[in-house]
DNA sequence: ATTGGGATCGTCT
DNA sequence: GACGATCCCAATA
């Protein structure tokens, strides 16, 4: 079942173990993909590492809203990211969507990623191979029935702690979860 | 297996 | 005007 409103408004500390085990589905007109998340980043309101740190723009408006909206950047000038915003309206917080397994949609997967064998594994792969553009910023997670994230009982039991990759702040902190 | 450079542009200083 | 919450390819070892 879709995550409702309430799984998302938490600390995202308290969210993100549970994200992992997690399927993140998106449906489009040509099939629907699939994917087991396995690897998340917390980012927080007074994390000099996060979007958010210097406080409210246009960009970042996602991660103060409601928790449960799917916040999706343009990086790099080539490609998008995508997170999911925590805790209530007012604080900018949110995780990280970094990499998930392929569980279904692997052929559209492959299409959109071309000749690369890695098709999630990575914040920039993962939106590319689901198809997730600035179009995708600001759907709720919780209502949308194009973009969600579902429970299928799966638990994860054991994970591991690591810091955030591609950051030059807050190294020292243990904020990316993997299993 | 690891390292280094290039692509490319929106956002904020 | 500088710099990314990245990725890919080529060169090195």
């Amino acid at each position: 079942m879709k995550l409702p409103r309430a799984f998302y408004e938490r600390s995202p500390l308290e969210v993100a173990p549970e994200l992992l085990g997690k399927f993140l589905v998106h449906v489009t007109p040509e099939g629907t993909a699939t994917g087991q998340i396995n690897e998340v980043e917390i980012y927080s309101q007074d994390d000099p590492a996060s979007h958010t740190f210097r406080g409210k723009t246009p960009r970042n408006a996602v991660m103060f809203g409601k928790g449960g909206f799917a916040y999706v950047y343009f990086t790099y000038g080539m490609y998008f990211c995508m997170n999911v915003s925590t805790e209530t309206e007012g604080i900018g917080s949110g995780v990280l969507i970094r990499s998930c397994i392929p569980v279904e949609g692997i052929g559209f997967m492959q299409q959109r990623r071309g000749k690369s064998v890695h098709l999630c594994d990575g914040p920039g792969k993962l939106c590319q191979a689901f198809g997730l553009t600035r179009e995708h910023n600001g759907i709720d997670l919780t209502t949308s029935a194009e973009l969600f994230i579902e429970d299928r009982g799966v638990q994860i039991e054991k994970y591991t702690l690591t810091p955030r990759i591609g950051i030059s702040v807050a190294t020292d902190k243990l904020w990316r979860f993997v299993f």
